[in-house]
DNA sequence: CTGGCCAAACCGACTGGCCGGTATGCTGGC
DNA sequence: GCCAGCATACCGGCCAGTCGGTTTGGCCAG
């Protein structure tokens, strides 16, 4: 569908600059013109320049929550699945590289309403996560001398912090540093103990 | 010395407010209204709002930097002063709670070479920490078939995230927190081969 | 003790620029 | 001839920073 490409242009236009130096320094007058595009034309396609922002929330959200949902949905032993969901979720974090970098940096500067939006969708993702541990925990694969949430933001800060080391430019392959990752988080959490 | 506590009260107010509602969002006359002075007074103290900014970003470099080289020079198994350190940084970030979610969510709002300083002081953080992970590696107590960019930021990782987790009211306390999530860390990056 | 003096500390009304949002108008396709 | 899809000039609000002025406190000469 090349009907509207303006919607998207805006769209990464806004991605690249909010990465770059943030959203309120960025002016909607910048956006629309990295994007070849008019203020009209923009606001045309977006109510705001929340709303804007909000869009390329709603994209990640649903993008990682419907990956989470399909690699549950296949099944298969709990380690095996908590092994792919990790490492799908920090390549997925490395291809949008750019919209998460936005995403943990800006999410307070969202209207109210949608910012509630926003930690309800995460929590959905935490939970659904959180039962994998779980699983794993009554199995007695995982340690449970550690509160769950611990455990849990041990790998989700990993994720968090990938904009701030991860450069795509340099040698490190993303799938290969999204298995050493994800290696370091399950040997943290495994249960060692007699 | 209670001379000048005007500064220290604008500071004080301007970290809650930035931690609550982000650097942008907060008005210099929303700092010195909650601080109890007047504009006049922060501007005598203050050249700027940025200037504001970067006295967050000096006070917690300068804490945490003082901190590591302080373990550093006690000496001792490396081990034993990697955990110190990390057990350290993990409770001092924990106590300076808003300091760091403004720290890690407005750098990009500093002025250019503001900006530049931060980094490079963070950097010598990284590299004093860097040097500690390679000391055990060559000990082989640490696993080295990972970059070791990778497992620093394993770590950093958790300290960058405690802001987004880590409720101050809640059940957990800090230390053992700040044990666990060290022990985890730890455990992640040990060597564990034949 | 005291009055004069100076600097540092502090006050707060004002301004100039920026920027999100809008109003109005144009144009081409059906 | 009408409507979706734009273009563009403009407005109004907000806010960092300023600036002329006032207050406070320390200090010394008389």
């Amino acid at each position: 569908m090349k009907a509207t490409n303006v919607a998207d242009d805006v769209t990464h236009a806004a991605v690249r600059l909010f990465a770059e130096q943030g959203y309120a320094n960025t002016s909607v007058q910048q956006i629309v013109e990295a994007a070849g595009v008019t203020k009209g034309a923009m606001y045309h396609y977006f109510e705001s320049k929340d709303d804007l922002l909000f869009a390329i929330y709603e994209r990640m959200l649903s993008l990682q929550k419907s990956h989470l949902d399909e690699i549950i949905a296949r099944g298969g032993p709990v380690e095996d699945v908590l092994r792919t969901a990790c490492v799908d979720v920090v390549e997925t974090s490395i291809e949008f590289l750019a919209e998460g970098t936005v995403f943990f940096r800006s999410q307070h500067m969202l209207t109210e309403p949608r910012q509630q939006e926003v930690v309800r969708r995460r929590r959905e993702y935490h939970d659904e996560f959180a039962r994998l541990i779980q699983r794993g925990q009554a199995e007695g694969l995982y340690r449970a001398d550690v509160p769950r949430a611990v455990l849990i933001a041990n790998f989700f800060s990993d994720i968090h912090y990938l904009s701030h080391w991860y450069d795509p430019a340099g040698p490190e392959d993303k799938t290969l540093v999204a298995e050493q990752i994800t290696d370091l988080f399950l040997t943290g959490i495994r249960r060692t103990d007699a």
